[in-house]
DNA sequence: TCCGTCAACTTGTTTATACAACTTTTCTCA
DNA sequence: TGAGAAAAGTTGTATAAACAAGTTGACGGA
């Protein structure tokens, strides 16, 4: 089974979604008549929906059936949405962009860095600061701290490049899941003298713990924005009782 | 079915990670093995699990098993997750809080408020603004914007207390969708007029649209936070190719 | 010793079925 | 006619089973 069934039912209603042929605010045909159309069994059209709802594509009602309540969002400069990194964003926006690594250090965990990033203290890391530019800006400001043992033999010209597809590729090691957590906080010294500020005293700050295949806690990351080159998307649905 | 047993299964696994019985890195109990411990199927238990996974508590291994990737958060001020009321949020932190309404309004939304909200011009809306106090300080400024023939009857009373509890409780709808978008912004005149901004010239901007049970969307809400006290967390899964 | 194969065990995908719970429509009977 | 019951259709939960696909460890042979 190379090509997942449920995967190609889910983008098949997805496009039509997006094309209007299934309308914002109409219904979806039923599960059966889904099941029927893709000849498949009901769970399969249902792990469909179910990640088209996950994504606020539709909403299921009980007993009336999928409602359509997507509608076009206007496009942002930039936009999250799983795991992607700065990379994929700006070659999907069609935007030149350029990384500069203005700091790679190899150090051990103390008691300070330990509490931020909660790497054990004694564990071997790469302490890495990048600056991002996009369309001529400096936008972003990096601080990666990376495992020595689980990101091996990292240099600053991977860095400048992307870090992930360097250890997909290359160490053959896969990355899973990510915790993320969002804040806005006062700008630095460090955001001064690196960053196009203009006059923002703020930087929207998203920091992220990321696990490998491994399940262990590889990278942390703390990356700076500007705040008007910063969007995050969500979706969320309501538990019902 | 009173009791969803997916749902037990998952908070009782949930329970045993956050008291450590399955350590931070250890592996769960196979799929097969919890499914014998609570007579269950392997279904229902992968539900559980999958339930834990989107949460951050977990994450499986094609092949090796389901490892324990939680720990504890250091407590935030403010959490969101899902969809929660500043109401359910204070009180789960237990800190006085308070709502003042500045501006109640009924009003008909023109192409401006349209661009704003992506309500169609001509719908009859309430607009309300509203300051968030927690332990003595304005925090929030919330711009609500609620269609008039889903919100039916809402007064200035209301609004000091939670709309959504209203909304559930009284006119019975349910609200089931939300899309959010996060931003930084800039301080206006009325954020400045009404909150205890220190120095910042930024706050912490979350938009959201909401829809309720029949697919409608039925409030547009802009909800403008000091930076220090507003966090959001988020978890992602990679998708495997 | 080293390497490859195989068996055992893990999670991932798919099908099929049954019934519960909710909504809408239809039908029946007063 | 009208109200209520029944039926039909919808999504939600749960079970069972089979096979695919990835990882681990043990066994055996060169």
């Amino acid at each position: 089974m190379p090509v997942k069934k449920y995967n190609q039912i889910y983008s098949r209603i997805k496009e039509r979604i997006e094309d209007e042929e299934y309308g914002c605010q109409t219904m979806l045909p039923s599960e059966n008549t889904l099941t029927e159309e893709f000849g498949c069994s009901r769970n399969t059209v249902r792990r469909a929906l179910r990640q088209l709802a996950e994504e606020g594509y539709v909403q299921s009602m009980h007993g009336k059936g999928v409602q359509v309540i997507y509608q076009p969002y206007e496009q942002a400069d930039f936009m999250f949405s799983g795991i992607e990194s700065l990379k994929e964003a700006a070659e999907r926006n069609q935007k030149e962009y350029e990384t500069k690594v203005v700091c790679f250090a190899q150090l051990t965990v103390d008691e300070k860095i330990a509490r931020r990033t909660s790497f054990a203290p004694g564990t071997q890391i790469y302490y890495v600061q990048r600056v991002r530019y996009m369309g001529g800006q400096a936008l972003i400001m990096d601080h990666n701290y990376f495992r020595t043992d689980v990101v091996r033999d990292l240099t600053p010209g991977i860095a400048e490049q992307s870090v992930y597809e360097y250890m997909e590729n290359v160490l053959h090691e896969d990355i899973v899941t990510t915790k993320r957590r969002m804040t806005v906080e006062r700008v630095t010294q460090i955001d001064e003298k690196y960053l196009d500020l203009k006059d923002f005293n703020c930087l929207a700050v998203v920091s992220s713990f990321t696990y490998n295949g491994d399940g262990v806690m590889f990278e942390y990351t703390q990356s700076r924005h500007r705040p008007d080159c910063f969007v995050f998307y969500d979706h969320a649905q309501r538990i019902r009782k």
